[in-house]
DNA sequence: TGGCACCGAGGAATCGGTTCACCCAACGGC
DNA sequence: GCCGTTGGGTGAACCGATTCCTCGGTGCCA
């Protein structure tokens, strides 16, 4: 059951060699004939197989994304535009969540799985320090990255340690001594772009000799939740912060939240970047 | 170039329908047998062709996931559940956005991008207008789907109108009589849940033979941006109300943001479910 | 001892396209 | 008038599995 490209074939009166070459653009095809198949392919309701044209060409006409996250914000979203440029240029998006450390053991390992599946691969701010990430860079095939930046592999990421020094330094013109951080965790393997914002800020500090209080550092786990538990746990320290960097968007909402749970004013009372 | 099933047959000395089987786990395989090639085909790090294998058993071990969007809370939330459950499945995941009706003619249709590519589909809370989802289901496959419903396919959802009701009464409980809503949009065709839970607000209210306000009903567009604006609006009227009911999590949230932005305390001075 | 069912295994057809090598007719240049 | 070229098209060999059918050998029962 179903139409394949011999009846197409049969039905136009050509091989199926011109069927294939006609429905693809291919040249060395008559373009009355390459109209008489599309017109006869549509009426049949003809679909290709994929399965049968992978196999022939060798090409998959799909290509995989691989993230740590699914439902954070940062990650849907990248998520979501990837899914559109696919879309239009008529890719398969396989979707792969490599798993943080918590239940990586008991996930199949992703680069396996992507072999001989994909022609290539998307991946999206996955810790540098992953095991899974040489695996899947060992695989070979085209890939880019987003978010972190590996050898030999093009990527796209914000310039972190610009960005953090900036955002820093703009908390120290405006007059802030005691300067806190919201990080991560201290445990968890960070991200490039942890590591990078960190560094931007350390920077930005020792530039313009501002101690860096180790009491003020706050862990948040990328959430929102996490991020107010940390800013509460700042505010009620003895000498509390006047100015927070925050390392994601997530935790510097929770960080606002908290703020305005203490009756503080942000930007006024206590900045937040 | 990569190893085929006729590598692992000649290294192991049988034939490629034993390969086949004993990899697969089916009987009439000696169990001897069926371990040396097991271990030959790790040895040789043979990985199935996947393409191979779909074009000649018919099945593709892939579904796809249909979503109108892919980075709003509640559907990067269920996409992360479905990938976790098919990852372990060793099945995989097509990612594919129906996208809304403000870009979806720029879309090509989904329907056909599906057909003969994967085993069965997944829906996730398109609204039941949207003229997509009729080719879907006429592709006539293995289909679910969640937080919507349609006549023989079987779906999860919560009971909105039930839901819906019982959250109006707890505020009619309360005390509470002028009782305000946030819903999406007044003119994009709504989604199944939306629908019931403005039933099953409606319901409540008449049942408590309390009036319903026209002035208190206010458009959040089912974002946190939206439903701070549409509290910030309600709240502002000659006469706010003293809860609210909003439609969903993001807008309910984003009303709690324009609460502390007006310094009423969430519960107390207005309550928001 | 003659069937009979069953087990392990092999041979080969099949899935549905893609593509290489070749073929034929028309055509242009000399 | 002959030959080289080129555009349109065909035939058939793949691609790499799956699976149906067949087959020899065993153990079991009558």
């Amino acid at each position: 059951m179903g139409i394949t490209i011999r009846d197409v074939a049969e039905a136009s009166g050509v091989s199926t060699a011109t069927v294939s070459r006609a429905l693809r653009g291919l040249p060395n095809v008559d373009e009355r004939t390459r109209a008489r198949v599309q017109r006869i392919a549509a009426e049949l309701d003809y679909v290709i197989s994929p399965s049968a044209s992978r196999l022939a060409s060798g090409r998959t006409g799909s290509i995989a994304v691989v993230t740590p996250y699914i439902a954070r914000w940062f990650f849907s979203t990248v998520l979501s535009g990837v899914e559109g440029v696919l879309h239009t240029a008529d890719m398969d998006l396989l979707l792969t969540c490599i798993g943080d450390h918590s239940n990586s053991r008991q996930r199949s390992p992703v680069a396996p799985r992507l072999r001989r599946r994909v022609d290539g691969m998307l991946i999206i701010a996955v810790p540098p320090a992953d095991p899974q990430l040489q695996d899947l860079i060992a695989l070979d095939m085209p890939t880019s990255m987003i978010g972190l930046t590996a050898a030999g592999v093009p990527s796209v990421t914000i310039d972190d340690v610009a960005a953090a020094r900036l955002a820093t330094q703009h908390l120290i013109n405006l007059g802030h001594t005691r300067i806190g951080t919201i990080s991560g965790s201290p445990s968890q393997t960070p991200f490039t772009a942890e590591f990078d914002r960190e560094a931007g800020f350390a920077q930005a500090m020792s530039e313009a000799n501002v101690q860096v209080d180790p009491m003020l550092e706050a862990y948040g786990h990328f959430s929102i939740e996490g991020g107010e538990a940390a800013m509460t746990a700042l505010l009620t320290q003895a000498q509390p912060p006047t100015a927070v960097f925050a390392l994601s968007d997530e935790m510097a909402f929770g960080a606002l939240r908290a703020l305005r749970a203490h009756d503080l004013r942000p930007g006024i009372d206590v900045s937040v970047v």
